[in-house]
DNA sequence: TGATCTTTTGTACGATAGTACAAATCACAT
DNA sequence: ATGTGATTTGTACTATCGTACAAAAGATCA
């Protein structure tokens, strides 16, 4: 279906607009912010350096635009299978399905824009790490609410288990997703090619299993900071 | 007690190298390589950039530098605790040992270069997550030693669970443990003030909790991924 | 004190960064 | 066919980057 594009969108090449987005969200993903240059992204994009500033304007309006584009249908996305699981009566089965709702969208690979994909998270992941400006304050505008409802859903699942600890797990389980994405191949070299670090279904199920358990732990109570033994004190 | 220093490390200011050293590390860690100029660093040392090129010859001299700094001391204290864990008779409080010996390294915090420290491990994070080419060479010959000291460590205190397994959940502990030192804030924004991100006991108590039930969550078995149900797929 | 070596300073160079802008080119409506 | 607005190209400007290097300053020992 091929539909008349309007004066508004017109463009010699298919859309080169989208080629640079696809482009530059690539070596931001892989190379971090400041290691990539609005040249690089031309050259990868096949465009000229100058039709990056007529899209974007500037280098941040190019990373602004990568977040806009994807926050809004991964957060979709996220609350669609969280309303899902939230539906399932079991209160195990109903922990596993939440952790799903909130790990299968940010690894679904990305040539589609709308399921978010591996690509979006791994740049956010980079992102969080350079302490990017742009970045922090579209996640904290956009995904804390997401956060929030997450964070709720599992405590509704685990009522005996203080906020505070979910929020500390969930955010372990953030990390772990991050990191799976930033270093996969450091799974593969580890495990000495028994596992496959860059298998998104493998690592969904490990990360979703383990994390599970990580959120069933007992409650860590704040009151009982007297531990049986300390076995990291063996200097100071 | 001041010793006599040698004409091979006499010095206008105290320790300039020393400063410049630790000026780095800062700046390193909080804003990736590639956005910290070394005009930045000297500045923030007092120094002249000339110095750090007469100390460190490049800018990769330097940061190659900071990881011989801390990479020895960190990894000898590792092994130390290790040791002390794997004499632990109980099994599952072995476990707890094992994962406590090699967290505690990673946070202690870093006005001494013996620990490791904080944000030496914040350091690697990053440079991890910006893909560094220096850092990456460093780890693979350094750290993957040390790695399967801990994945074998800890396969003695769970026999039952595949290496695999293993070797995924030790990757999410180094993520989460990555995570939780990149962005600590985010845990105290989400808890709304009532965990404290910052506090490194917290964190240690609240990782290892998490961890030692994650790395005891049952086996994922690679022929049974018949799973019950699957609420991940709405759309496709 | 003066010779010698180490360290710091000051400055400069080439490369590359982000961005601006005029000219060229294209797609489309008339 | 031609005019018009959207897009792409080519180029240039300024700032800053990593690094080099000679001169200045400090420390050490005869």
């Amino acid at each position: 279906m091929v539909r008349k594009p309007t004066s508004k969108e017109t463009a010699r090449k298919p859309n080169m607009r989208e080629a640079i987005l696809a482009a530059a969200e690539e070596l931001f993903a892989t190379n971090g912010f400041n290691a990539v240059s609005v040249r690089d992204i031309a050259q990868a994009a096949g465009a000229n350096p100058g039709s990056v500033t007529y899209h974007f304007k500037t280098k941040d309006g190019l990373l602004l635009e990568i977040y806009r584009r994807h926050c809004g249908p991964m957060n979709l996305r996220r609350s669609e299978l969280l309303a899902a699981a939230k539906r399932v009566r079991d209160l195990q089965d109903r922990l596993e399905a939440v952790v799903r709702a909130y790990v299968v969208p940010a690894f679904t690979s990305g040539s589609d824009l709308a399921g978010g994909g591996a690509r979006f998270t791994r740049l956010r992941a980079v992102m969080s790490a350079e302490g990017n400006e742009v970045a922090r304050k579209i996640i904290a505008q956009t995904f804390d609410d997401t956060s929030h409802a997450f964070i709720d859903a599992i405590h509704d699942s685990l009522p005996h288990i203080p906020r505070t600890d979910i929020v500390w797990r969930s955010h372990f389980l953030l990390g772990a997703l991050y990191y799976s994405l930033v270093t996969p191949d450091r799974v593969s070299r580890l495990s000495r090619g028994e596992a496959d670090g860059n298998d998104p279904a493998n690592a969904i199920e490990q990360l979703v299993q383990a994390t599970v358990a990580a959120f069933q732990a007992p409650a860590l109570d704040q009151a009982a900071p007297a531990r049986r033994r300390t076995v990291a004190s063996s200097k100071t």
